[in-house]
DNA sequence: ATGGTCGCTTTCCTATAGGTAAGCAATAGC
DNA sequence: GCTATTGCTTACCTATAGGAAAGCGACCAT
């Protein structure tokens, strides 16, 4: 086994901080709303079933909750008739834009490398 | 519902290339592996199971062979007695850094709010 | 012959993810 | 009264993820 130790402490740290995101941002929809909350700023619930693409809402559902649990997005009851509700990204959310990016390159990236290989 | 055009096309691609992306990604352990090696270049199975934390040797196996079919990582049978079996990233897996790096930094600033929070 | 190491595989099990379909409360329009 | 819309929830089901434990084939050392 080679050495691995280098900035021991603070990659041990990293790991942790790796696994918590990769917990929190988990599951089949959550990166994509996330993603179409950031184009739009502010969608409905069936807004962003459309969007997000075959989501149900039972599932759209628990998604939003983990969400907002995680302090990634706000949710907002609006005073219309039929009620509303409007999702929008926290500040914090701002911060998994860098991983959204990165993952839209490396999959663009993987296409041209799977076509190239056919 | 907003306006959600402006360029529609590169668009969808970009949604096809997310979902591909966490598609391939996704999973309790591979984005780990993935830095493990991006840290030690190249590494044996059971060195895997140990700095990755507790994966067990039949899921550590599927999410590797999983990787491989993807063209992320090479496997290579070693001459050595017993065999040692070493898998390294292929240079596709680079394009994984900035998604490895955008999950720790984001993880990173997570634990700080989650603690200012408490 | 026995036991150890490496890299798995096999079997078994449980928990969860996620889908389908239906219903429901509140309100409005007809 | 009937129907529609919005944002859910509930009940149900299946497939898969992933863990525990054991075994296995090849080799070597003792």
């Amino acid at each position: 086994m080679k050495k691995l130790k280098c900035d021991l402490k603070p990659n041990i740290e990293r790991q942790l901080a790796l696994t918590d995101a990769i917990e929190l941002l988990s599951g089949k929809w959550k990166i994509s709303i996330l993603r179409s909350l950031y184009h739009s700023s502010s969608l409905r619930f069936k807004d962003l079933a459309m969007v997000s693409g075959g989501v149900t809402p039972k599932v759209l559902s628990k998604e939003l909750q983990q969400l907002e649990e995680n302090m990634l997005i706000t949710r907002t009851v609006n005073n219309t008739r039929p009620v509303t509700v409007s999702y929008a990204l926290t500040t914090h959310a701002l911060e998994t834009l860098p991983v959204i990016r990165a993952l839209v390159e490396f999959g663009l990236q993987h296409r041209t490398n799977i076509k190239g290989k056919i």
